[in-house]
RNA sequence: GCCGCGGUGAUGGAACGGUAGACAUGGCGGACUCAAAAUCCGCUUCCCGCAAGGGAGUGGGGGUUCGAAUCCCCCCCGCGGUACCA
């Protein structure tokens, strides 16, 4: 350093000044608007101008699940949040217009509850809860389009959402069917599985007993098939593709007919094994099933039955799920006949069939299914082998030839599959079928906090949808929350008692509000253009942006929305409203932050953290490099803070290498900012060299781990250790200090964007936002020399250095020549050289 | 039970068949300071050894391979989901 340097110790004692800095440039993204994007002259609402391809640059939709506002955000936002706004700017910097909105999923159970524990308003809580969320994004400097934002709540969105439930229904996709629910006798109101503890109410403890309703439902059934076949073309993690395979859940076999004599009715059961049909020695029905009692009715066993069935209701799921639950069950006194023998099988009601799945009926073959086994084993009934196999142990669910099954016997087992379906079809028995696991969507929600159902009941006219240019129907303001009986709506005489849209009529509307599923099935695509008064989006607008190119949230919504969201953009599509089948191209599923305690955080837990504290102490950009530094953002990670000091130290040490290098006249005033050291064509000394060469590794480091890696934590490490490079380096001529600063600056922006802001600001005089994201020199990337390594028996034995790109031959007689006292006396089988890295000599 | 994810130093983690432990925290030591904080530098998987060096080591046990944290099989443990897939 010359004798003009500046006094260092003293710069080097500061801290930058996050809070300043933090204000200064959200304060420019707010005024310049800079994360905002248009639409094009395509996008508005009545405009078709196509665009040529020059001036249509290469647009991207990035997009993290749009968070519920309740209370104050917690460290799982951050996370989720900051991934997305790392994505988002790390494709920008790549030339690409990326829209990046933001919304808030606004109606739901918690605001209600709280409404009835303190009397506040749902929409006050939930409004005060968003202002929050607004406050702590914009604190975190997350890239955001204000422009398109809103919440699921506002009449502005559920106007929309009724409109598209309407045409759902116009489709025959929305229609009533009456479902169980779960009701409270003593609360009079439907509890959500959630407010369900051991078949108990959370709130007065009360035993929950099943109701049946007449309730919405969606036909998502009729979309099993494309559900299951597009997973095929979209770009998500397989276990979440595992888990929607699972769920849906499609299995081939045959319907098979039993008939019953006693009522003369042909009872269906759906069997993936028709090959066992001989095998069949009873016939269980589930408890729910509407025939059961009428089938004990007047016989020995109806009082039993009856005993049975009300005992069953009882339990909850978890019970009656519990697999090694002792199997139960109580004869029906009646028998059905086995197609394929002619035999009488006994009749019984169990509890482990059941009433949702398949035809709520199944053949008990307990000789080739373990549960009927159990079953048989508890009660005696005859077990019939019809697969051989060598093992004499039952029951068998392996393949075999036949036995015990007339015409088919010697047939292996997958072989009379067909031919079994084949002769019931024939025979008009039966016919092969396909079944599934996935079950329609019900949507009914007897609360008060969620989008009201667009329909009027007429007594004269029936089902009446609200006409569309009387929506939407807005929720009317109410005092009481506390349901009696029926929908906390239905107090609202006012609202409730509205004249029929066809006959004019007295009727009275829908009191079921909607699943907030709904609502965030279709938010993605008001996103594309929010502010639309006369549609829920211009086709071309959708056209623009869809489908999202990047999807970021936690795994916990792997199954429901991710589901529901694909079958109403299938749905929209067939109906011509949008262009795509799916919604979501690419998913990356976070992982969740856990609690101190190692579990999921929650309020009744007590192990919620708030980043707001962090933020407040450490600044937003070391809060947000931090939450991704703690380690691969798609796993789990108990909460902990223990490194959050090391990221703060590694900004601080960047940042004040920009300063030393600006106060030694090296910043934005010298020479424009173009460092230009090579084209300057000076001599690098080694010291220059070896900063180069870390900085273009770290640049195409950190450019590998971004680009659809998702390896954040590792991109952190690498620019850490170029700053550590830096310091170990302080006679490298500045001009390549304040590229490789900058350049630090410029890679950590997706991260840290305010500090790498003011950083690159300093050293180039322009915005790190509007440069191209750096590109590797290949010339820096490779070296000479390399650290070979020398193995013995696939122990390392020795380390010598060798030159880069030397020959097998020339790699093997350095090895030896390193290995000299670990190779004598002994016999060489195998050398096994990798180029320009190691070489193994096997020996004996 | 079933499905999914995971198990590596004191701690968070790195290593996508080729040097186990990058980076960071914590700890220890040093520099600076009257002192502390801050900052900078060094050491830090375990065991034996003054050292040179050697041995062990990625939940456990087998296997494939010249070579396994990584691939295969069996088992144990933790977390999450769950609706007995007939």
């Amino acid at each position: 350093m010359s004798d003009t340097a500046p006094d260092i110790p003293a710069i080097a004692e500061r801290h930058f000044d996050n809070a300043a800095i933090e204000a200064k440039w959200q304060a420019v993204w707010e005024a310049e608007k800079t994360w905002e994007v248009a639409n094009g002259p395509d996008g508005g609402p009545d405009a078709a101008v196509p665009q040529t391809a020059a001036d249509d640059p290469p647009r991207a939709y990035v997009l993290e699940m749009l968070p519920y506002p309740s209370g104050e955000p917690h460290i799982g936002h951050l996370k989720n949040y900051a991934i997305g706004d790392a994505i988002a700017h790390f494709k920008r910097r790549h030339g690409v217009t990326v829209l990046h909105p933001m919304g808030y999923d606004a109606f739901g159970l918690p605001a209600e509850n709280n409404a009835i524990k303190t009397g506040t308003p749902p929409r006050v809580a939930t409004d005060q809860s968003i202002a929050s969320f607004q406050r702590a994004f914009r604190s975190w400097g997350i890239s955001i389009d204000w422009s398109r934002e809103f919440g699921t709540h506002t009449p502005e969105y559920y106007r929309w959402t009724q409109w598209l439930f309407l045409k759902l229904y116009e489709q025959g996709l929305a229609y009533r069917k009456e479902s169980a629910v779960n009701w409270c006798p003593q609360d009079q109101t439907v509890l959500a599985n959630e407010q369900v503890v051991n078949g108990h109410c959370e709130r007065c403890g009360t035993a929950v007993e099943l109701r049946q309703l007449e309730q919405w439902q969606f036909r998502i059934t009729a979309y099993a098939d494309q559900l299951l076949e597009d997973l095929d073309t979209i770009d998500w993690p397989e276990h979440v593709k595992t888990q929607q395979r699972n769920w849906i859940g499609r299995s081939t076999g045959a319907e098979v007919q039993f008939h019953c004599a006693a009522n003369a009715t042909d009872y269906a059961v759906f069997t993936t094994r028709p090959d066992t049909l001989f095998g069949a020695t009873f016939f269980v029905m589930a408890p729910e099933h509407p025939d059961v009692l009428r089938l004990a009715a007047g016989g020995p066993q109806e009082q039993a039955v009856r005993d049975y069935v009300n005992h069953v209701l009882t339990e909850s799921r978890e019970e009656r799920g519990a697999a090694d639950k002792t199997k139960t069950g109580v004869p029906l006194g009646t028998s059905v006949r086995n197609p394929v023998t002619g035999e009488d099988i006994p009749m019984w009601v169990a509890d482990y069939v059941l009433m949702e799945y398949g035809t709520g009926a199944v053949m008990g073959v307990p000789a080739h299914d373990e549960r009927d086994h159990a079953f048989a084993r508890a009660y005696d009934l005859p077990i019939r082998r019809v697969v051989a196999s060598e093992v004499d142990e039952l029951p068998y669910t392996g393949d075999g030839p036949l036995v015990n099954s007339g015409e088919f016997d010697g047939l292996h087992n997958r072989d009379a599959y067909g031919e079994i379906v084949g002769w019931l079809a024939r025979e008009g028995l039966g016919r092969a079928s396909t079944n599934y696991r996935l079950r329609d969507w019900l949507l009914s929600r007897q609360r008060y906090w969620g989008c009201p159902i667009p329909i009027i009941h007429c007594p004269d006219c029936g089902l009446m949808p609200v006409p569309e240019d009387r929506l939407p129907v807005e929720l009317p303001e109410i005092e009481e929350y506390q349901p009696k009986g029926q929908s906390p709506l239905a107090a609202a005489t006012d609202w409730v008692n509205v004249a029929c849209p066809a006959c004019g009529g007295p009727a009275r509307r829908e009191t079921d509000t909607m699943d907030t599923f709904v609502d965030s099935s279709w938010y993605f695509l008001r996103y594309c253009d929010a502010t639309n008064t006369e549609r829920p989006w211009a086709r071309a607008a959708v056209d623009r942006w869809m489908p999202v190119d990047q999807y970021i949230g936690g795994v916990e919504h792997a199954i429901l929305h991710l589901l529901y969201a694909r079958f109403f953009v299938k749905a929209f599509a067939d109906m011509g409203l949008v262009g795509v089948r799916e919604p979501f191209q690419a998913l990356f599923t976070q992982g969740m932050i856990l609690g101190p305690d190692g579990h999921k955080m929650s309020k009744s837990k007590g192990n919620v953290i708030s980043p707001a504290p962090l933020v407040a102490r450490y600044g937003a950009d070391a809060a947000r490099a931090y939450i991704l530094f703690i380690g691969p953002p798609d796993q789990d990670a108990p909460w902990n803070e223990n490194s959050l000091e090391g990221v703060h130290r590694f900004l601080t040490r960047m940042w004040r290498q920009s300063e030393e290098l600006v106060a030694a006249g090296h910043g934005a005033g010298d020479g424009g900012g173009d460092f230009g050291f090579t084209a300057a064509g000076g001599e690098p000394s080694p010291d220059d060299l070896a900063l180069l060469r870390k900085t273009h590794w770290a640049i195409d480091k950190v450019t590998h781990d971004l680009d659809g890696r998702f390896s954040f934590n590792t991109a952190i490490a690498a620019l850490m250790e170029l700053v550590n490079e830096l310091y170990r380096r302080p006679a490298a001529a500045p001009a390549v200090r304040a590229f490789a600063t900058a350049s630090a600056a410029s890679l950590v922006f997706p991260f840290a964007p305010h500090i790498a802001s003011e950083v690159y600001e300093r050293l180039t005089g322009r915005r790190v936002w509007e440069e191209p994201w750096p590109a590797a020199d290949p010339a820096f990337l490779a070296s000479d020399a390399f650290e070979l390594v020398c193995q013995v028996n696939g122990k390392v034995r020795a380390r010598v250095s060798a030159a880069s790109g030397a020959d097998r031959d020339v790699l093997e007689a350095l090895a030896r020549d390193a290995l000299g006292s670990h190779l004598e006396g002994r016999e060489i089988v195998k050398v096994v050289v990798v180029p320009d890295k190691l070489v193994n000599i096997v020996v004996r």
